[in-house]
DNA sequence: AAAAAAAGGTGATATATATCATATAAATAA
DNA sequence: TTATTTATATGATATATATCACCTTTTTTT
């Protein structure tokens, strides 16, 4: 039987099954608990900067973080929000690289380490596990190729739309009939999301707050009119 | 002794040394080789469409193809330019996705189709050649997130500049102090890179010219001044 | 609680670039 | 060759959005 010395162990861990370690076999799994560290960390720290080199991969058991680069201009652009069952800094580990983006904690969470050694072995053992963790890979370039013809053909109007609905999907709570994004990001966020301007943000958050398709609670943001977004952002699904 | 019946074996192949299966062992070399299928394409041919499944990854053995992402507007958001050595498709068949991009011949082009079981056996049944791929994939994510960043970042003259600069590392041949790009691409390709209309690539490529950046032969770009070319960009290195 | 700092908000303004229109040049088809 | 289509070029114009300035509100620190 094996020791578990750093909190829960994997075998039980809730957020697991949101993870790329979701069927994995019981003997790797209990491996990978035996050596993974859980830290918490508080909403403001970070996990890794940019063009340091990763030493093992992060896996999310609860809070939010924002994965970002920053650009010579000195505005962050971020790449997207990791949650509960992310994995963080494979890419980078995998690609044999420094880290190609920051990742600072937004809500505060519990995040476990797994060495780099551990990690690799694991897939190098299990390639059902190694060929799970490519499809991540594959579909991650997938989303961002489309990040991209987004940034340069739509507008910053539509952009924000097509945002807020995101932030509707994983992090809404349905409540008299509408949805409230139950995440706090300042404008500047929203801003580095978007890719614009902080004031171009808040200039438009007014206008759909004027226009009826959104409310604001606070530092939150309620969806009123999910189809007016929809309209409004070019994306019909 | 295997077979070879489709035009030269991948054991002799000369873009080999420049793609993924540089470095595969002599037998599964051959096993692939085997089961491949070179075809000739000409340029402004469909390799694959956007949205359709892909069958088995393609291996570029000379020519140019463009991988690009049709806008909701019906523009063009090019991705990338793939050359001799490039692989395409792989992504998508390991994220088991339609193709998230289509591709298209830009200069005839020899090719190489190897079926998906072939291609997914070699990776399992091959553990360093699994990582090199996913290498690969990794890389691939990073610099889709610094294409991310300068698109919402930096102003379209920079990223024609640096586009540029790109299209001269890749394409470059030198002579008299000054590299032409030696590729052929009309004016909304061009913009198709950059993420522009393809009016503002004629104009901005006319202040270049005016500015004694490139001239200008026929269809293809000479740059004359690259450091003046990485100073507009915003791009030191 | 008071002070300081940070975030949110709004107006004024500048400007890069998209769009539309039209002309010329080049490439392709008849 | 001539005709037709496509690509390149340039001007005029509109406009979305970045930037700057300033104020208010909220949050944090002392």
């Amino acid at each position: 039987m094996s020791s578990h010395p750093h909190n829960t162990p994997c075998e039980l861990c809730s957020s697991r099954k949101f993870s790329l370690f979701s069927d994995l076999p019981e003997a790797q799994i209990c491996n990978i608990s035996d050596h993974k560290n859980l830290i918490s960390h508080r909403k403001g720290q970070i996990l890794y900067y940019e063009g340091t080199k990763p030493l093992g991969i992060f896996c999310i058991n609860s809070g939010v973080v924002k994965i970002y680069k920053t650009a010579s201009n000195g505005k962050e652009q971020i790449i997207h929000l990791a949650q509960r069952g992310d994995f963080l800094g494979y890419a980078a580990l995998l690609g044999e690289e420094n880290y190609s983006n920051s990742a600072m904690i937004l809500e505060d969470a519990k995040i476990c380490f797994v060495p780099k050694e551990v990690f690799i072995n694991s897939l190098l053992h299990n390639p059902q596990f190694f060929r799970r963790v490519a499809k991540s890979l594959s579909h991650e370039i997938g989303v961002m190729e489309g990040k991209l013809t987004d940034a340069t053909q739509k507008s910053i109007r539509e952009r924000l739309a097509y945002v807020l609905l995101q932030l509707g999907n994983s992090y809404g709570v349905e409540g008299g009939g509408n949805q409230k994004i139950d995440l706090i990001l300042s404008r500047e966020e929203i801003a580095g999301i978007v890719g614009t301007a902080t004031e171009s943000v808040i200039r438009l958050l007014s206008e759909f707050k004027k226009d009826n398709l959104i409310e604001l609670e606070g530092k939150k943001i309620i969806i009123k009119d999910r189809r007016g977004l929809a309209r409004l952002s070019d994306f019909y699904a």
